[in-house]
DNA sequence: GCCAACGTTGGC
DNA sequence: GCCAACGTTGGC
């Protein structure tokens, strides 16, 4: 699809710089392995039923976005991988799947309220720790690390970003 | 609009 | 499994 056929909203402006985020997910469900071994390296981001998180989607987030890979709920928290942002934002499909563990009674195709995008894979890094990442002086600000902090997406700042990458060279 | 109850997240 | 933090729901 093209971004501007997307309904409801009208076409961002195009940016020269791509913006970074933080995507959280549980290997569990969907690994830094799995996106690899996905068809095209790429996957449907699906199951985001927070609004804040689904504005960041519809609002803000670009086709070739960085994202830094993050597994969370597991024995080694930490981010596994990079990716980028592929395509969409189109509705989530699941939400209107009743089989879904996502699904969502209260939205319709007409109206839907839920969203997703693709990730595709680029490649997979050492895990840097959540312990690591609390330890970096650069990475005080990250918003994944602010107490409370619950976002299943969240922006990172071109400076963070730089960090992250060049933690990742040590 | 208030707010108590409830559900979810996610590190530990 | 625990629990703190936070979001959502729904009665009033």
């Amino acid at each position: 699809m093209r971004l501007t056929e997307r309904g409801g909203h009208p076409p961002h402006p195009p940016t020269t710089m791509p913006r970074h985020w933080l995507m959280k997910s549980e290997p569990d469900e969907c690994s830094i392995d799995d996106l690899r071994d996905a068809p095209a390296g790429t996957l449907p981001w699906t199951g985001v039923r927070n609004y804040q998180a689904r504005n960041f989607m519809r609002d803000e987030m670009r086709l070739g976005d960085d994202v830094l890979f993050y597994h969370s709920s597991c024995p080694e928290p930490g981010i596994a991988g990079l990716a980028r942002i592929a395509g969409g934002p189109v509705p989530d499909g699941t939400q209107f799947d009743p089989a879904s563990p996502y699904h969502d009674a209260k939205s319709t195709p007409d109206k839907p309220r839920w969203l997703q995008i693709d990730v595709s894979f680029v490649r997979k890094t050492r895990l840097l720790s959540l312990a690591a990442l609390r330890a970096a002086p650069s990475l005080q600000t990250l918003r994944t690390l602010q107490p409370g902090n619950r976002l299943s997406i969240t922006p990172v700042t071109d400076t963070e970003w730089r960090a992250v990458l060049r933690l990742l060279q040590d």
